[in-house]
DNA sequence: ACAGCCATGTAACTTGTTACATGATTTT
DNA sequence: AAAATCATGTAACAAGTTACATGGCTGT
């Protein structure tokens, strides 16, 4: 509940209402995570059901504000101290893509690797990117968002590589002959982003 | 639609029935990544709703077997030809909580992060064992899922020090004498995996 | 008056997930 | 006969997401 989680920090910073929530999200993630204005209020109602927060009279007509009760305080108090732990592992869609492809009779596992490092690099390219030519207000918490991005990227790209170079040797005492050379051979990614 | 186009997948190499298919499945993935029987109906009773599988008559009785039709076979193509695009990129539950961290007045957002760093070597640690102990059958696919794990892992582990360097770097000007050194100086990160 | 924004909300849908119910077959 | 396993299914809920409806206020 990564969101409403969210928006519980920010009305515990204080009280506002919907509309604000949304911008003040958006502001912080620097929309690279637009919000929905209609997931804002119903992600309130949750909050409010489960007692996190409390509706309070708005600066204004027509607004209705929020406040962390004592239970949404501790809740959120929680959240920040304790590290989120898998068990199981969320899901990854590559990987259960690839894992899929290596079995596949029909299915060149090679090829998804090469097509889902691609689009990697793309992403990684257009973080990095907008990383060195940040718009606008440049703030800490999109800095650390989009080098988040960047490392995930990154570190999707080396798994791939390591796939593929497991794939070479898995199929290796299956051909006689060498190999073309793969297409990417020449392409580097880097290690280290930061300075 | 990460499950559904797995099942798919699998249905695309042999038609087989439900229960077969959360077998299968957690087979590939040497049950990191449990499957709920319940999903596996509701998931066919969907992939059958968008026409990209059929029942076929099942071995014995009681079994209810699916195929692939030809639209689910070109879904699945799509599927492993076209990367996963992220637009915007997927929300990371520990990206917001960081975010969140490092703006709110009563958090300390290098606790946030030394807890969440504890939790992912945890983790990295556990996930590094069970590489270098595999748990009876060692399948291709199987050790692609762990070392993705780590890899993920790794970058997060790299990337909740890059934020703690920053932040440092961010309150440098606020503090006249040194600070005690972060307690976790001693221990280190090893930066690839692979032999 | 009308366009546009501010602000709230609702309905519908998707994927994931758990808990539970049901019946058939097999084992003890 | 009771217990366990195989196999299918349903109900309900959580979280995310979109599209749409509504009403008030503001500026031209």
């Amino acid at each position: 509940m990564s969101v409403g989680m969210s928006l519980l920090a920010i009305l515990d910073e204080a009280p506002t209402y919907g509309l604000r929530l949304k911008q003040e999200f958006e502001a912080r993630t620097g929309g690279v995570w637009p919000l929905n204005v209609g997931q804002v209020y119903t992600t309130l109602d949750r909050l409010e059901r489960d007692g996190l927060i409390r509706p309070v009279a708005g600066e204004a007509e027509g607004q209705k504000a929020y406040e962390v009760t004592a239970t949404g305080r501790g809740t959120l108090e929680e959240w920040f101290q304790r590290p989120a732990k898998m068990d199981p592992p969320p899901r990854d869609e590559l990987v259960l893509k690839l894992v899929m492809a290596i079995r596949h009779p029909d299915v060149d596992a090679s090829d998804v690797i090469q097509a889902e490092r691609k689009g990697a690099v793309e992403l990684l390219r257009d973080f990095t990117m907008l990383k060195r030519d940040p718009p606008a207000e440049t703030d800490l918490g999109w800095l650390l968002l989009v080098e988040s991005l960047i490392f995930q990227l990154e570190a999707r790209v080396r798994w791939l590589d390591a796939c593929e170079a497991r794939l070479d040797r898995s199929s290796a005492h299956l051909r006689t002959e060498a190999m073309p050379t793969p297409a990417r051979s020449e392409e580097t990614i880097p290690t280290e982003v930061l300075p």
